[in-house]
DNA sequence: GAGCACTGC
């Protein structure tokens, strides 16, 4: 016994009333003779931090527990919460694991961490043989990592089937993907053996009622209809001082709300209770956040408008009214023209009841639903889960580090489209991070009674890429710097561009924050405005007073810093020296090395044909664009010929966004494996520029070709992904 | 000359 246990002699202090404490008997039992267990156990259960201990206590299951969680507030508190029970310290006998923090320790047993730090362990590691228990909570969630988790424990089940230390999977959730869920983990081959089959168990929760209503119409304004809703909330339940949550879809419509609700705040009468209307979406500075949590002062109910934020990550105290305008605001990915959208539409069924669930924390509550019952019922009964919305070039680079080759048959449970899966093997292969041995070298392995699996491989660059908790590219820009002799500043964009803007600009001082960016911007790169910006932080000390009279938001920046620091640590597994090197004043290296690894987004300036603005066709997608005017290059006169971009997103038009400008010549040197000089080209017999530019994937001959050839003498080669190889 | 929901390594 370690001394954390020791010490339990003064009493724990677990609440022995809560409800999954009835079924402590049969959840042990359970898992005795099952390899999966399914808890739904509804919110207030004490599921999180009891069933943990239950199996951590029971010798027969041997070895760790590891508890996953999707945020890293939650993976920190319950862990603190457990070691508070026990009397123990954290980081003895239980313990956290997130990044940037790791406190857990020798005598650590049971674990908390985020998803996504278990898949770095499987990465190293993919039958997870330091746990007995895995137990993967809030999986109805179905966040990227937890759903590929799902995959990772049941490869690691049936690997270590036959050991003495088989894994245990408890799975658990709060709604009704129980069927899901067992119709997953179900073995195929029917063993017979009750190991093999999963098993449900329910656990009831404590949650006070929550009384519904319904639109009686379907609502023209959905902005208009929750105004009016909240300040008929507040007028006819003045016995009822509870405050009120409206859900909306993002900053814009908050802001605005929040002033018109603020306005009709005046025209109450004297002797109404006053209303306090509070924004809260991500992007509010942590200061300006804490306002929600405050309690509404005497004689005022407070409003909270707020994004789906509100549905998970934070609760708010104090509320008993919830506002559901039915609409959310979310991320959605095209795999055909690899554009992300991040769009309005409406929630699915689910997400309702889990707005509803925040007017019943604390007691009985109301919520008012601004559609109609048989809208709701027409709604999709629950949301699309990430895995099949995102980019997946990062996912498919972490399932080849497990050894996953075949990445079309890894066990998801549920597929993401067939064509995001090969977009992202073409991405990697056009990076260099993946190679495909051709049909014929595989076929001719077989012959040869070799048994090597078919499907993309790791190349060596691809291993290191895998190593960096970066977006494929920007590992690739961070790993080619040592070349260009520009890591320092590598490593500052890197961790710069995988955070936020730093740059904060409120609606009402949009003048004052320009002009305050306007001496830290580049009008050659995005990039080096972000070198600017993290230099004159740190020179400030990294103060946070100084970033809010500068217009910089503090919170981004002081991540960006902890990413850079944590980067700086890895470099030694990933670069062949340690000398970092440094560009000095000099940006052609920086610019170099973005063409060198950005070689799938750059764009070319299309000639002037009347329509306003200057326009850029992006070469990978043959994409029209123009640059975001947040961009410093957005007002350079004349606009950039050449641009290497770090994003591409669809708004209002679509943009592209961290843009640097470049010289062509760079093209052909830094990027010859999708551009070659025309004069090469030639000297082999090649085609004309025009004929070239036609020639490459997805790509039409158009009018503005023939224009934009005569202008360009570097040549697309064909370039043709690898569709029918993984 | 425009607005970006939310997580995570």
């Amino acid at each position: 016994m370690g001394s954390g246990d020791a010490k339990m002699s003064g009493g724990e202090r677990r609440p022995r009333e809560l409800p999954v404490f009835a079924a402590e008997e049969l959840l042990v039992r359970e898992c005795a003779r099952h390899g999966t267990v399914i808890v739904v156990g509804e919110t207030g259960s004490g599921k999180s931090t009891q069933i943990p201990q239950f199996l951590m206590e029971r010798r027969t299951f041997g070895g760790r527990v590891a508890v996953t969680q999707p945020r890293r507030v939650a993976a920190v508190s319950l862990a603190k919460r457990v070691a508070w029970e026990r009397r123990t310290k954290v980081g003895g006998l239980v313990g956290y694991n997130v990044r940037f923090d790791d406190c857990t320790g020798k005598k650590t047993r049971l674990r908390y961490l985020t998803d996504g730090m278990l898949l770095r362990e499987a990465m190293l590691d993919s039958t997870l043989k330091r746990y007995s228990v895995v137990l993967l909570d809030e999986a109805h969630e179905r966040s990227l990592s937890t759903d590929l988790l799902f995959g990772v424990v049941k490869r690691a089940q049936q690997e270590r089937r036959a050991t003495n230390m088989p894994l245990r999977v408890v799975v658990m959730s709060a709604t009704l993907d129980v069927q899901l869920f067992m119709r997953y983990f179900s073995s195929s081959d029917k063993t017979g053996d009750a190991f093999d089959e999963p098993v449900a168990v329910h656990i009831r929760g404590r949650q006070f009622p929550v009384e519904l209503r319904y639109a009686t119409e379907s609502q023209q304004d959905y902005l208009d209809a929750a105004i009016v809703t909240v300040l008929q909330v507040h007028l006819s339940e003045r016995e009822n001082k509870g405050d009120v949550l409206v859900f909306l879809t993002g900053q814009e419509e908050i802001e605005s709300c929040a002033e018109l609700l603020e306005e009709k705040a005046q025209l109450l009468p004297p002797n109404a209770l006053k209303l306090q209307v509070c924004p809260l979406f991500a992007a509010l500075p942590a200061h300006k956040q804490l306002a929600v949590f405050a309690p509404a002062p005497p004689g005022s109910r407070k409003v909270v408008l707020a994004t789906n934020i509100a549905e998970t990550s934070i609760t708010i105290s104090g509320v008993r009214f919830v506002v559901d305008t039915g609409m959310v605001k979310a991320k959605s990915y095209a795999a055909s023209t690899g554009l992300e959208l991040l769009r309005v539409g409406p929630i699915s069924q689910e997400q309702a009841w889990q707005r509803a669930g925040r007017a019943g924390r604390e007691g009985p509550g109301k919520c008012f639903r601004l559609y109609r019952e048989q809208d709701f019922l027409k709604l999709r009964q629950r949301s699309v889960p990430e895995i099949k919305r995102v980019e997946l070039s990062q996912v498919v680079l972490q399932l080849l580090t497990m050894g996953v080759r075949q990445v079309d048959k890894f066990p998801f449970i549920e597929a993401p489209p067939t064509d995001a899966l090969r977009q992202a093997v073409f991405q990697l292969v056009a990076l260099g991070a993946v190679s495909v041995p051709s049909r014929h070298a595989s076929a001719a392995k077989k012959s040869d009674g070799g048994d090597a699996p078919q499907g993309p491989e790791l190349t060596e660059l691809g291993r290191r890429m895998a190593a960096l908790p970066l977006e494929p590219m920007h590992a690739k820009f961070l790993i080619e710097s040592e070349r260009f002799g520009c890591t320092e500043e590598a490593l500052t964009i890197a961790a710069m561009l995988s955070v936020e803007s730093p740059l904060f600009t409120p609606r009402n001082a949009r003048r004052e924050a320009n002009s305050a960016h306007r001496r830290y911007l580049s009008f050659e790169a995005d990039h080096l405005t972000l070198l600017n910006v993290f230099g004159a932080f740190l020179e400030a000390k990294a103060d946070a007073k100084w970033c809010q009279a500068n217009f910089l938001k503090f919170s981004t920046l002081h991540k960006a810093r902890k990413v850079r620091q944590q980067l700086v640590g890895m470099l030694s597994t990933v670069l062949e020296t340690s000398a970092l090197g440094s560009a000095k004043a000099d940006s052609t290296p920086i610019l170099q090395c973005l063409v060198s690894s950005f070689s799938l987004r750059i764009a070319q300036r299309l000639p002037p044909d009347g329509k306003p603005g200057v326009r850029y066709k992006t070469f990978a997608e043959s994409l029209e664009t123009r640059i975001h005017p947040s961009s410093g290059l957005a007002r350079r006169d004349p606009p950039p010929e050449w641009v290497v971009y770090n994003e591409l997103v669809m708004t209002s038009k679509k943009y592209l966004k961290g843009v640097a400008a470049i010289d062509q010549k760079w093209l052909v040197q830094f990027a010859p494996a999708l551009f070659q000089a025309q004069a090469q080209a030639q000297a082999r017999g090649g085609k004309t520029g025009g004929e070239a530019l036609a020639a490459g994937p997805k790509r039409k001959p158009k009018e503005n070709d023939a224009a934009q050839a005569a202008r360009v003498d570097v040549r697309l080669t064909p370039f043709h992904p690898p569709l029918n190889e993984f």
